[in-house]
DNA sequence: AATATTTGAATGAACGTTCAAACATGAAGG
DNA sequence: CCTTCATGTTTGAACGTTCATTCAAATATT
């Protein structure tokens, strides 16, 4: 999924830590077989990290800011009648392609929340995300009088809901679930923008 | 949060497994700490749950139908102009007023993932909140031509993100939120039904 | 008296971190 | 071109701690 120079052995630490984190988790995840993974000695992962916390704030880092990479994509697709429909592919298809990235998003996100150092670093990582969902929705023209925070909050709520689901239901059914969605978004603008 | 009959041995272990875990998360709570807070030898825990992974998973349980639960509410609210908005400040509320409840749920959620026999637990568990978000949609008498099932998910999604947000966002705007989602799916209904 | 429950010390395994030593790199000096 | 030396990187064994689980003994219940 990640390819990097080889020379750097800080990012191949993290690309082996994600590997192992997204495999077992973060608690079972031993800094032994971290290490193993990324063909290095032991000691070396704390001479790049002081800590093992460390390494999982950067890597919740990296990877939050990796699905605003994907999503940036959206910005991509030609605004049409099936605007709604095609950006919500996007999402739609990461989910499908890498489930094991978003149960180690949720992962690290909840044991984040536990800590001060945490919530600060999560506030941080989802402020970009925020902005570019708002930033997203100025291609729809919608008029003033509706409430684009609010709109991108149940936008980026669907999308992680939707995510939940499908890591947890094997019947889930993506397309029905994003089909009426697209639907019901399309509705409502199409009735605000009268 | 939780009372019980003082008898009660298993019970005053999950509680206090409760207050421990929403407090400080699964790993870095010890079976010592636990026993500590439910008044036991830590031996004793074991005696009722083979392991630790056992009284998680009866956690989780626990912690999933005192959500559906609370859900269960809805049914209670009359059928009105305002029944979607009223429907939807149960969520909001349980939100705003346990979010180290929610917090423990996505825990355990992500945690559960990770393997074969927490996903059977988690379907299995998720299955009650998805018939039961389907049966409360069955007050609303939409068409025929709608897909209940894909609403309701679009529902669960919406308010399992809208508690992600809360947790992670201290600047989120409930109100607007779930004012404005309450209007969407208002504008749905309205356009469905005819 | 027999069974069920409770205790808390003991056990052994596993973990994150440290550290002295080894190795690599490359600039400075002869 | 080779040596020296200082700096940056890598190693893996050792350390100290923590943890879930076990168990023989004690206590309560039937």
């Amino acid at each position: 999924m990640i390819r990097r120079a080889d020379g750097d052995t800080k990012a191949k630490i993290i690309d082996a830590a994600y590997k192992v984190l997204a495999d077992i988790g973060h608690d079972k995840a031993s800094m032994k077989e971290i290490a193993k993974e990324a063909g290095v000695a032991q000691g070396l992962i704390n001479y790049y990290f002081p800590s093992k916390e460390d390494l999982l704030f950067e890597l919740f880092q990296m990877e939050t800011s990796r699905y605003c990479d994907e999503m940036m994509k959206i910005d991509g697709i030609p605004l049409s009648e099936t605007f709604i429909r095609d950006a919500l592919k996007i999402p739609m298809e990461l989910v499908q392609s890498h489930p094991e990235w978003h149960r180690l998003r949720f992962e690290l996100f909840a044991i984040g929340l536990r800590s001060e150092r945490g919530c600060q670093e999560i506030a941080k990582c989802l402020q970009a995300g925020r902005e570019q969902a708002v930033h997203s929705m100025s291609k729809l023209s919608l008029g003033d009088h509706i409430n684009k925070d609010a709109v991108s909050s149940i936008l980026l709520a669907v999308l992680d809901g939707f995510a939940l689901q499908a890591m947890s239901n094997p019947d889930f059914d993506r397309e029905a679930a994003y089909g009426t969605f697209a639907e019901i978004l399309e509705i409502y603008v199409a009735v605000k923008s009268k």
